[in-house]
Formats: C-alpha cells, sequence, structure tokens
RNA sequence: AUCCUGGGUU
C-alpha cells in the first residue's frame, strides 16, 4: 500500500491525473493516505476541485489530512466561508488545520477573522505543537504583511519572541518583503542584521535576494553589490 | 507514502 501510494503521489506531483486515477484504481488495497493522495491528485485538473470534493465524501474513513485537504481544495475555489465550515466541523485540528485557516482569511483580506482563528489556536492548543511553532506564527506575520500592514506584522514578531516562540528563517522572509512594501529600507537591514547576530539564523538565498532587491528598488545599487558579495554560494 | 506556513513573478 505504501509503494502504491508513493506511485500515486508521484502522479499528483506531475499533474497527471489520468495515471493517478489509474493507479489509485489498480491499486489492491487503498487506506487513508491512499485516498488522501488522490484527492489532492485531482486538484489543479480542469474541474478537478468538484470531483476532489466529490471523491472526499465518498472516502470510508478521514483524517486530519483528508480534513485539511478538502479545506484547502474549497479554499482554493474562492469559498472562504465554505472553507471555514470545514473548519469548524473538523473532528481534528492539527497545526496545519490552523494555518491553513488563517491564511485563507487573510488571502480574502479577513484580517479580523486570521486574528480570531490565530487567537483560538493560542488558547485550545497551548503547550501543543501548534501555537508553539514558529510557522503558526509566520502564518499571522504574514497576514499583517500581505495586507500591507508592516507595523503590524512586526508587532506580531515580536509578539511570538515574548510567547518564547524563536523566529525562523520564514519569519524573517515575510518580515523583510513586508518592510520592503511598505518602502522601509532601513528596517529592512536592521532585521537582516538582527536576524544573522541576534537570532542565529543563516541567511539563504531567500533573504539574500529580498534583500538585494529591495536595495535595488531603492537605488542603493552599492549595497546590493555589498550583499551580493556576502553572499557564501553563488545566486541564481 | 498523502495535507499545511513563508518570499519573489502571476
Amino acid at each position: 500500500v505504501v509503494s502504491w501510494s508513493a506511485m500515486l503521489s508521484t502522479y499528483a506531483y506531475g499533474g497527471e491525473a489520468d495515471g493517478a486515477k489509474a493507479c489509485f484504481e489498480s491499486m489492491p488495497q487503498r487506506n487513508v493516505v491512499s485516498w488522501n493522495t488522490m484527492v489532492v491528485a485531482l486538484v489543479g485538473t480542469g474541474d478537478g476541485a468538484g470531483q476532489a470534493k466529490q471523491l472526499f465524501w465518498r472516502m470510508p474513513s478521514w483524517d486530519a489530512v483528508s480534513w485539511n485537504a478538502a479545506l484547502a481544495v474549497t479554499a482554493d475555489g474562492g469559498d472562504v466561508s465554505g472553507a471555514a465550515a470545514i473548519f469548524e466541523n473538523m473532528p481534528e485540528r492539527n497545526a496545519t488545520a490552523w494555518m491553513s485557516m488563517i491564511s485563507v482569511y487573510a488571502q480574502h483580506g479577513h484580517l479580523q477573522g486570521a486574528g480570531e482563528i490565530f487567537e483560538r489556536m493560542k488558547q485550545q492548543d497551548r503547550g501543543c505543537a501548534a501555537a508553539d511553532s514558529a510557522a503558526a506564527w509566520n502564518s499571522m506575520v504574514a497576514a499583517y504583511a500581505k495586507a500591507g500592514h508592516a507595523k503590524a506584522a512586526i508587532e506580531v514578531f515580536e509578539a511570538m519572541q515574548v510567547d518564547g516562540v524563536a523566529p525562523d528563517a520564514s519569519t524573517f522572509v515575510i518580515l523583510l518583503t513586508a518592510c520592503s512594501h511598505q518602502g522601509l529600507l532601513e528596517q529592512c537591514c536592521y532585521y537582516f542584521t538582527a536576524m544573522i547576530g541576534d537570532h542565529g539564523v543563516t541567511p539563504g538565498m531567500d533573504h539574500y535576494s529580498s534583500m538585494i532587491s529591495i536595495l535595488g528598488r531603492a537605488g542603493q545599487v552599492d549595497r546590493a553589490a555589498e550583499v551580493a558579495e556576502a553572499m557564501p554560494i553563488r545566486g541564481d
């Protein structure tokens, strides 16, 4: 079952819905992972969302991954309230569910909804993986960043540290680009430096390219070149 | 083996 499911996900990855279907149907046995993989495989093909939803409801049983997949499919169709309904009716909410729901709201500009989910997560899930993970906070930082509220994003960034959660590499990618979109050049440089010095995060290609593009847009070609020089590896 | 956070382009 594991190898068949692995094969199935290979089809899914390549966007080959037909191959995935054939594979799914010829499997000797299917478990919940196979079903989940198939549901995801259908997404992004023609009327895939509808088919994925149908398949989802035909599943013999669901796990947390299944529900999250259904949530994602619904949200991709732009159906925010539908996604919210699935979220509310999920038997179990893992870290992924919380983060997905936050980002669904954020992507549709519903900052308040995102904030409410975030608060609920912190209350219901404290001590568990979700609320303590940088990723969960990242989705909230990103929510504000996306809305163009760099200042609020920075506040969340600071709040996470007060809560004892260490920002990770992704946090800084979000933060740097949020500042750049707001034209907060000096803040970018500040956080880039702090990231390395105070947080012990090694800058990756993502961070370098953010910095270079920010500096470039600000006309600071010399500083952009300096950053590029400092890269340990050759860039793209 | 399957869902999920985050940037640049859309």
